[in-house]
DNA sequence: TCAAAAGTGTTAGATTTACACCCATGA
DNA sequence: TCATGGGTGTAAATCTAACACTTTTGA
């Protein structure tokens, strides 16, 4: 291969990933201790080196795959991470993404096996290397996908309660909301199916399970909350 | 130096600048005909390789300086574009920037030197690599923060005429709005002050100039547009 | 029978949009 | 004197936010 920029210099890059998931009414990252020097036993994200046969993309959702045995995930770039020093090892530039799982797909197994754990994202220890900063860009930037795009199904089950639905909005977003305006405005989407089940796991009541129609969302094709 | 990561690969990583001017009340990018194989002759933006020995910010700021001669320019991160082929000649993932300049502050001599143009951002050519897809994602994030942060004054001499500022709103956005409604808008905001300063250039009856505070911008701290 | 969560409408206030005419001046 | 861009207010419509009680049922 004829070399272009042979005068240049190359540089390790990186992924690494930012798992939210949706658990006791809160919203969680996925994150462990750090398994490799420089920087063992830190917190840390899970990530991995990005190489050459594979785009940046790829290095996700196969970084991805590694911990969680998941596929087809929603991920989405959170943007490059590259000040000189921020690995102490090595100049390492990452670029980091966060995914979106529903923790019941999680395979418990692979949990234990990778000693990763479900935090509360307000509840984050220090991390290693610019590894908050990162959290902190993702969990923005979710905010602010949330409330344009029809993501927050990725983080529940495939049928769901709108308590459910409401408790998601509220841990994404950090505040309450009213329940009658919340479920307002989810009637008016009409991709936002009630089925006929009913769901007794949290009330003696029961409430109706709702699901998400992908298919009805692209006609319909606007979102707002 | 010791070498932690040594069994993994590495590679080059460049910056691409899309650089946003405001002329002729339309909203233009700076782009020029690479001089660089592989891809020669194709429109480009202005990028450059990012060194071992400096954050990809400042690439990114370097990048720009050697452009146009300017420093402390207001500029963000659009993110990373890492498909494996993108680039022709050889793996190369590039981070992209957007920058926001007054056209007034950019030499001319530069400008020759380098022989960019400024380009209407509605009228881009076909482009070398991503920078189509660089630039549009540019312009969605960009659209985005000047609903919420007063970027808009970058893009703007430090005296304006509310007309000027409507016309680059209208240009951004890509749709006009409601003169009387948009000024309306404007008064609420302290921080755009008007001085007694009359520009004739536009119109015989002259129209105020307005400056942007920032110390009071800071203060006051609301912005919505 | 009672505790606990589900479910349901209305109204006041705030925000947004639509809309048309007079003003000042240089050519 | 007239063509050109600068400057101004009001009313209708829409959207948002606040608010409390009834229902169901398992324990």
């Amino acid at each position: 291969m004829t070399s272009f920029y042979k005068e240049h210099q190359k540089i390790f890059l990186s992924v690494d990933c930012i798992i939210f998931g949706f658990e006791e009414n809160k919203l969680k990252v996925l994150i462990g201790k750090r398994k490799m020097d420089p920087g063992r036993g830190e917190w840390s994200l899970y990530g991995g080196f990005v190489r050459n046969d594979e785009s940046l993309d790829e290095a996700a959702d196969r970084t991805l795959y590694e911990l969680t045995g998941l596929r087809n995930v929603y991920m989405r770039q959170v943007g490059a991470f590259g000040s000189i020093n921020r690995d102490p090892g090595e100049r390492v530039v990452s670029v980091a993404y966060y995914a979106l799982i529903n923790v019941t797909d999680y395979n418990d197994k692979l949990q234990a096996e990778h000693q990763v754990e479900w935090v509360d994202v307000n509840d984050i220890p220090t991390m290693f290397s610019d590894h908050n900063d990162m959290i902190r860009r993702a969990r923005k930037l979710m905010q602010q996908k949330i409330k344009t795009e029809p993501i927050s199904f990725q983080l529940l089950p495939s049928l769901f309660t709108l308590t459910q639905l409401q408790r998601l909005y509220e841990a994404v977003n950090g505040e309450e909301v009213d329940k009658r305006n919340f479920r307002k405005r989810i009637k008016e989407m009409e991709f936002i199916e009630r089925t006929d089940l009913i769901d007794k796991q949290l009330s003696k009541r029961g409430a109706s399970l709702y699901r998400f129609n992908k298919k009805m969302f692209e006609k319909d094709a606007t979102f707002k909350l």
